[in-house]
DNA sequence: CATAGAAACGAGTATATACACGCATTTTCA
DNA sequence: TGAAAATGCGTGTATATACTCGTTTCTATG
């Protein structure tokens, strides 16, 4: 029983999704960090202190949704959530080992998007980028 | 605080997946079904009677996560999970109530494809399409 | 300044997804 | 033919994701 092609746009993409996470997974194993959690990470330190919300937005996820990863990293002591002068707020704030995770895991990443890279080539690469873009576009 | 345009070909993909099936379950929302299940229906109908594990090779589905969807989909009375012959399986059938879904759920599907070919064009279409096949090839 | 509305968050619920374990049945082969 | 191996499933656990509802806190306005 083959698996069959889906002439399906969207079963297509959420097959590669599903694909190309388990692949950067993967690399990023040494680190421990998932591919989810390092884009969390990422931003977190790129924006911190902040509060859920204001990252939810930033990453383009429900508010919600990012609560609940938080929570999971938090339990891994990767960051802090502590409340901000907002008393409605938590205040987003990485780690050291945090920090170590992440500077562990970015050359992971680096390379498995060197990977993808050589495995399309840069004018595909571009190429999808746009199509991606299209496809946001597309659906509004 | 505006959302970023990540650099990671991961966190776009999935961005596209999360975007594109809010997009077709949305469309396909007068039918009751969520593009996943409708995928399923459909493949489902094409091999009843199957089996889950023999259903969840041909979607590229892990067994246990077919098996929780169809859990839903038995709910909700689309279909039934009858033992088959062999008594370790499970035999996959669709009710007259899951044909009538199904059916009410495919010109809904067609037109979402439909505004994803117009707004994209065929010839980006067919290159978003091998650009997700090389994806799979070079994630391997 | 008191209160109505807005903002930030958590918890409950739900779906989609996968892995590890374990149980029952079937098959295979010595 | 009897035991080992393979097969098919379910359950437990875990993550990612979003929606609804309710609570707390802040803000703006009459």
């Amino acid at each position: 029983m083959d698996k069959a092609k889906s002439p399906c746009f969207c079963i297509n993409l959420r097959q590669a999704s599903q694909t190309i996470t388990e692949f950067y997974d993967t690399a990023l194993q040494p680190s421990g960090l998932k591919i989810t959690q390092f884009s969390v990470l990422k931003a977190a330190r790129y924006l911190e202190p902040v509060s859920i919300s204001a990252l939810a937005e930033y990453l383009g996820l429900d508010r919600t949704t990012l609560g609940r990863s938080l929570r999971i990293l938090e339990r891994d002591k990767l960051l802090t959530l502590e409340p901000g002068q907002d008393q409605r707020e938590r205040s987003v704030r990485l780690t050291e080992q945090g920090q170590v995770a992440y500077r562990s895991a970015y050359p992971l990443w680096k390379q498995a998007q060197q990977k993808i890279t050589e495995g399309l080539g840069k004018e595909q690469v571009e190429i999808l980028g746009v199509l991606l873009a299209n496809l946001e576009t597309a659906t509004k």
